[in-house]
DNA sequence: TCAACAATTCGTCATGTGTC
DNA sequence: GACACATGACGAATTGTTGA
């Protein structure tokens, strides 16, 4: 059994975009990074654009004509939702690296912290 | 080795949001 | 309001893991 053939993707940027904080921000107005709206994509080679209305007549060319906004638009859905995905993961990665980050810094604070009291607490002896 | 299950990937649909 | 785009949800296909 076999997929039908499908553009592979497996390209993973190590970019370093600025990251917003919540992804459920967009009534706010402000949206994560990985929700940015890109320009939008040129047709892919091969894809050509509507006839334009007016030429077609018969129920034959109206159901063509159909079809091929279809396959377009789902052409078009396929391809901005890998680059979702690839903007999430890059959010997720990127996320991910802050966490490292905060954890030795946190890590660091507590024990300056501890060094701090053992200097000021009252020598036992 | 292989079946069973889990995890991942992908395409599609539905829907929310921004732009004109 | 129509349109384009982004994204969550869902199901199907594929890939990885594991125990017999």
């Amino acid at each position: 059994m076999q997929k039908p053939v499908m553009a592979v993707t497996g390209d993973e940027t190590d970019e370093d975009p600025e990251l917003a904080p919540s992804h459920m921000a967009a009534a706010t107005g402000d949206m994560p990074a990985y929700q940015i709206r890109a320009p939008a994509t040129a047709l892919p080679q091969g894809m050509m654009m509507a006839a334009s209305p007016g030429t077609l007549h018969s129920p034959q060319q109206l159901a063509e004509e159909a079809t091929r906004k279809r396959e377009l638009r789902l052409m078009k859905n396929r391809e901005a939702a890998k680059e979702c995905r690839r903007r999430k993961k890059e959010y997720v990665k990127c996320l991910e690296s802050r966490v490292a980050v905060l954890e030795v810094q946190n890590k660091k604070l507590i024990e300056e912290l501890e060094t701090l009291k053992d200097i000021c607490s009252p020598k036992a002896d």
